[in-house]
This record gives C-alpha cells, structure tokens and sequence, in this order.
DNA sequence: AGTTTTGATGAAGACTTTATGAAGATTCTT
DNA sequence: AAGAATCTTCATAAAGTCTTCATCAAAACT
C-alpha cells in the first residue's frame, strides 16, 4: 500500500482529503505542521506529499526543499494563492509536481495523486495483472518476462491486455490489425489467437488466459 | 533534445509557448488540429504533449484516448474550462499528467513541461553499456574501441546508443538524418543500419546488438 | 446418440518486409 | 575538375508474417 503525507493546518480540508484517499485504499498520514512531517519522511517510508505552503510554523516551500535536499518523491502543492510565480518558483524552482489551488475539491486532489503516481510506476492496474504493455518496445510484458511478437499478435494481445474480463468479437478485432476495411476471413483471428496462446504456454504451461467466447470472441482472463 | 508536441488552435498562445520552449532549449512543434497531431505522433518521437481539449477537429479528450493507446509519455491538459469534473475525467479517466486552465502565462506553462520531464528522465544509464558517445571526434566507442562512422551512421548510432532498448522507426531515423524534410526512400535506413551492423561486427563477431523490429524500425539492446 | 455448428490445430502457400550486394547519384576534398 | 567518400536507389534473395484450407475436436441442438 502506498503512504501518503499529508501537510495541511487546516483540519476540515486534511480530513476530507484523507477520507478520500483512505477509501481508495491509500495509506494516508496526516500533519498539520512542517517540522512533524519532515520527521516522519525521515524515518518512514512516504510514496508522495501533499503539501499546504501555507503553514504556521514553517514556510511550506523550505519544507520542500528540506524534502528536495533528499529524495524526489512527488510533492503536490496545495496552496490559497493562485498567484503565478509561487507556482513558478514550487514547480520550477523547488521540484514540486504539481501545484493545486484553493478552494479544492477532495476528488480532484485523489486525482492528481493519481496521475503523480502513475508516473513513478508505471502501468498499475487494478490488482495486480500478470500482463503490462512495453510500449517503448511494442512488446508484452507477461510474468516480467517480455513476448516477443508479430505485429498482428501485439495489436490483439496488447488491446486484451488493456481491456481485461470483456469478450471482443472477431470482427472488433480484424479491425484493430487493419488500418483501412481488408477483405479478409473473419477466422484469421482464431489462428492469431492460437500462435498468441502458443507464446503464453511457453512461458507458463499450466494457465488459459484468453478464453474462447462461443459464437462471439476472446478475452483476456486477469 | 527533447521534443515537445503543442496541440493548440490558437495560434497566438501556440506561438508564445512554443517561443519560451525553444529558448528553453526545448524543440516544439506545433499543430492547430488533433489529427495531424496524431499522425506526426506516430512516426516520430515526442517527449511531452501540450494538448488544448477545445479543438475543432476533434475533441482533445479523445485525442488523449488515442495518443494513451500507443505510448503513456506525459500529456498536460490545456482547457479554458475551469470544470472540475473536466479535470477528474483528464487527469483519472484518460491519464493526463497535469491541467492548466486558460488564461495561461507561458512561464507557467514551461514550469509545468519541466517538472513533468523531470520525473521521467530517471532514465540515466547505467555505465555499463558498451557503446558510448565521443562527441567531440563524432565518434561512437564500441567496446573501448573507436569506431568510423560516415555522419549518418553516427546519427543514427549515436541516437540509437543514446536511447537504448526501445524502438525507433524509420521515419524517426530518416529525420535525424536531414534537419529539413527530404523526398528519400525510406528503405535508405536499411543501407545504413546494415553498414552499422557491419561495422560492429567486425569488433565483435558474435552479437547481434541492433535488433529488427519487422513494420516499426530498429532498436539498439545493451 | 446423431447431426450441426463452432472453434482448434497444423501445414501450405501467398504475401510482405527486410537484408544484401552492387550500381548510380551526389557531395566533399583537393 | 578529378577523385574519393558517402548517400541513395535498385534488383534480388532471404526471412518472417498473414491468410487460407483441410481436418479434427468440442459444444450445442434435435
């Protein structure tokens, strides 16, 4: 599970944030004031600060750059002023991520955690899937080992990958390997979802992951 | 250099970010529509996507959705809309890295493009590769071993050494060739990779370090 | 159970993409 | 301008991929 710190004097604001992302099953630790915060990121393990400059005992930049001086985790700005160069100088000049302004919404706060995180680990889907996507090489991850395929077999493997437990007819899938309508028998499919199956057992002998769907399609069993 | 796509239908808020990037150092390019955004995308290797959500041709949104399909490099939100739920379907929904609501100052706009690259660089190699780059000779060292290169095989050894293990296209490779476009087969890459192949070759017999990616390009494996 | 429909499988052939060697075109040097 | 080096094109060979087809197996239907 990943700890979030939250650094925020006001109380209502830092429960309603917590609320949130607890229920999104983050582990959330909150502290009303810079000097507690930093002790705590000293000593334990924090995936990303959410961070109010506007605290009463310390400045929230200089905390930042107490953070900065020793690891780069991401830091979300939380701030009452919507004035510019505070947000030049959090992002620019002290290494914060993003920069958000009051009033805020606690759904919109949840959702700039994620996107922060989903940076520093990529590909996290929900539960974790035996399957990622190496875009950088158009290859599939499969059991941290990368599938080397043809193109045809990546553009079908990795679209299942994507969109896991849901069938995709044959036709969805023709269309996915062709750019432009191509006059061809609707049963290649089946043969690329062989040589894609063959590629799977290689590497894992006992389990179907794409189940036949009689009369419709394929999926992608998580 | 790292490339940054501007998707922006206003031309004067295109021109003042794109004026600010490249004196950043940054290359910028620019389109005022998501299609030719898309298509520029899919040959060529984009570090950051500045994308206005209120474009005529398409809706950003789904530009987004198309663009996530392929790659998950970080993509800022430009809206004029100040909506919340907006900016939970951006940043959650679609994936998007950070929302910036109009009226932008294009400082600010940079602060944000920097401190999104500055979380994906963490992509420093390790030292052990056994090619590097002698800049200074134009030269690529291949096993401690200076190697001869015409001008463009070192451009296109050089990019391959700099940005291993992912694929490059040719289309990609043809323009670190040409600084202007230029009306050549795109097969030409064929020639040159095999004399780069035969070059490394004749330093070491054994290894095949540039690997064929069959309908997308040529990636270089340490 | 027998028939029909649908999918799996293996192999052949068509097709596409890439590799290769060499020739022609271009650029650079002297 | 001649010669050398480099870049591009081309034809052909080789490799890889896609599609089709025939056959077998499994499920659904009567």
């Amino acid at each position: 599970m990943q700890t979030i710190l939250i650094v925020e004097d006001d109380k209502t604001i830092a429960e309603s944030i917590c609320f949130i992302l607890e229920k999104d099953s983050f582990n959330c630790k909150w502290f009303d004031n810079g000097n507690d915060a930093l002790e705590f990121h000293k000593d334990n393990e924090v995936d990303l600060i959410l961070l109010d400059v506007g605290l009463p005992d310390m400045n929230g930049f200089d905390l930042l750059r107490k953070v900065r001086e020793k690891s780069n985790l991401p830091v979300i700005i939380i701030s009452a002023r919507d004035d510019e160069s505070d947000q030049v100088l959090g992002l620019e000049g002290l290494g914060a991520n993003a920069y958000v302004t009051k009033p805020l919404s606690p759904r919109l706060v949840v959702a700039h955690v994620r996107a922060q995180l989903r940076m520093v680990k990529p590909e996290i889907k929900s539960g974790d899937s035996k399957f990622s996507i190496n875009h950088a090489m158009q290859r599939v991850v499969f059991l941290n080992q990368d599938l080397t395929l043809t193109p045809a077999e990546f553009k079908i493997l990795s679209h299942l990958v994507k969109n896991p437990n849901r069938v995709h007819s044959r036709e969805y899938l023709m269309s996915i390997i062709w750019d432009r309508p191509h006059g061809s028998d609707i049963k290649t499919i089946n043969t690329h979802i062989k040589s894609i199956r063959k590629r799977l057992h290689e590497l894992d002998e006992n389990n179907e992951y794409i189940e036949t769907h009689r009369g419709i399609g394929y999926s992608l069993i998580e």
